[in-house]
DNA sequence: ACGCTATTCCGAAACGTTTCGGGAAGTCAA
DNA sequence: TTGACTTCCCGAAACGTTTCGGAATAGCGT
């Protein structure tokens, strides 16, 4: 109805409308311009769907959520979907969203993206190890980046380096003379779990220190206290504690408090994420940021790389977290159990602090 | 291709084929259970695009997120989408999501959304008294549901009543003793900003006390923090801090910390969202849930049946959110300046914290 | 006058579905 | 035998776009 329109309003075929709208160089200036005119007075836009009916796509991306308990409420997600959503925009794609609790729930959603042929492409989050979504994608030949990468690889993806991230901050905390690091992290099927959790055990056996006591859960804050209480409770109590996520952090600070202790003066702690509570926590967190944005960039480069026609198997990223160190963390404390007052100690400490709301 | 493929192979038009699996009566059930056999034997799905150009509809709904200073990381929007979601996916909706920051680039998206007919509703969230996004959407004829009251109203909206929650809040403190109870409020011209502070108003003009000061700006933690600062600062300290939401009242808690004043006993402090975080702040914060999933599923109710051509002028509900009572209020300290003990205080408190992780 | 090329345009098909308006049998009653 | 009514099926149009394969016209050299 919209081409035809202009067509007949201006004598010329549809034909010629749509070369002209679409830049062929087989159509007379003049009339170029009358179309052009004409399009720009009666407001047409092209009908995305027919467009799509014809063209054999769906100029549109999937991505989907997980929900379920210690899920919801991840920044992670809204940084993520905030980041692509305006590039996407820009050249046409329109961005979906579904959510799903983790396991067969999901996958059936994955399933249905692709059968209904509702995406030409999907965005895979929380990757595991070794992951059925992946597995499924790539069987379906669907382009898809995955944030986190996989046992199998082969396929595009952008990770950070986790373990970098959690050698250095053991190593850090190594430094600061803590020799009993416990470490509280996440399931280790997941790839982010699991490569931090290597991070940590690296450090630790480069410095020739024994393995310390781990625990793992979903994380949430409720899990970090939880397990952070396990940890303090043991025999030989950690004089700091490495959190997978800001969340276990948070719930272990707190934990600390119930037992008396002040973070980054009797027992430190480390987190990642750099999430906007961690500057804002009991006490401000140390923490390491991933950069969401600029990983969310690189993603979408693959993933319109890919739609374009490339083969996206030996695309990937590794990326680097940066420290963001506040007052979680400190040296240990003296040898026989007395620690530093509080005041000097803080005047010690270096006030980098860097608000998640500036800039 | 497809319906086609089918037809061919058993020998029948596509408009049988299409029909049969419509579930239409004018189809044999032999040839019904024929069609359903094939179609499920080439794992036939009807291609959604040709459908919607068919019937002129895009099957989609969108939502655009604010992004910008102060404003990623509200969980609001993820609650939000994780129930949306799954509920949209049943009646073979997609949800289209794109970002924006407020102001022009936000309104470009909305009619970017609508003249490229990307969707066939939208949502609304954050909603101002006096909406440009809103006026153009009625303009454009195009189905939408708000999340927020607007002073002009005649659409379909769902709202949490602040004003009911503040006021409620506000007799809290009162009752608790308090007599000067700061505000800490959003923008005014945000609709919650503008009903939450009307009900802190209404609460201390009903108890007949006098105007307290007021602060406000963009709900983070730091604008909590600096505005916390301000009113703690003034002339006449107040004993209680009612903010507008909980990141604003977790940076008003630091703040306190900074003063060397403790929560919920030198100085009460409620905030409103029950996020994760306010199980987990440096005192666990008193606030109030507003069922955000409750909420959603109403909105959603609403844009369907709108969607389906009932009027929505008419459509409105407003919900009430629910106290839960934490840590940070409490008592107004005694008239000599001295406050209770703290363990002491802590055995009067309730311990009716519900952590936000579990069920 | 003829053939050649360049320029500018267009008809028709195709993408895959839904739906309108019948049409061919078969059944039944008069 | 005729007419009406059921039952089951189908052709064709329509949604709005892109693109393939020409086709008409004009200009040009010979």
């Amino acid at each position: 109805m919209s081409l035809s329109k202009i067509a007949t309003s201006l004598g010329l075929s549809v034909t010629t409308v749509s070369r002209a709208l679409g830049g062929y160089s087989d159509v007379a200036e003049g009339t170029r311009q009358r179309v052009e005119e004409e399009a720009q007075r009666i407001g047409y836009r092209a009908n995305p769907i027919a467009r799509r009916l014809r063209g054999g796509r769906s100029d549109a991306v999937g991505i989907v959520l997980p929900t379920g308990p210690g899920q919801f409420g991840e920044p992670f997600f809204l940084r993520l979907i905030g980041a692509i959503g305006p590039r996407l925009a820009e050249v046409g794609l329109d961005l979906i969203v579904s959510s799903a609790r983790s396991g067969m729930e999901e996958l059936a959603l994955y399933r249905q993206f692709v059968e209904n042929r509702r995406v030409d492409a999907m965005i895979v989050a929380r990757t595991r190890l070794d992951d059925d979504r992946i597995t499924y994608l790539r069987h379906a030949r669907l382009p898809f980046v995955t944030h986190g990468r996989t046992r199998a690889g082969g396929h595009a993806s952008v990770d950070i380096d986790g373990t970098r991230a959690f050698r250095e901050a053991t190593q850090r905390l190594i430094a600061f003379g803590h020799r009993k690091i416990g470490f509280i992290g996440a399931p280790l099927d997941y790839g982010f779990g699991f490569f931090r959790e290597a991070g940590w055990r690296a450090g630790l056996a480069e410095a020739g220190l024994p393995c310390a006591p781990a625990r793992f859960a979903e994380p949430s804050e409720e899990n970090g206290h939880r397990l952070a209480h396990e940890l303090l409770a043991g025999p030989d109590r950690p004089t700091a504690l490495l959190c997978a996520t800001d969340r276990l952090a948070i719930g272990a600070l707190h934990a600390l408090g119930d037992a008396g202790l002040r973070p980054g003066y009797d027992v430190s702690v480390i987190g990642y994420d750099n999430s906007p509570v961690s500057n804002y926590a009991a006490t401000p967190l140390t923490s390491y940021d991933p950069d969401i944005e600029g990983a969310a960039g690189r993603m979408l480069d693959m993933l319109l790389a890919q739609i374009a026609g490339r083969d996206g198997t030996a695309m990937n990223e590794l990326r680097r977290a940066t420290l963001v160190p506040r007052r979680s963390d400190g040296p240990v404390p003296n040898q026989n159990g007395q620690t530093k007052s509080r005041t000097i100690s803080r005047e010690e400490r270096s006030d980098d602090e860097r608000p998640h709301d500036t800039a």
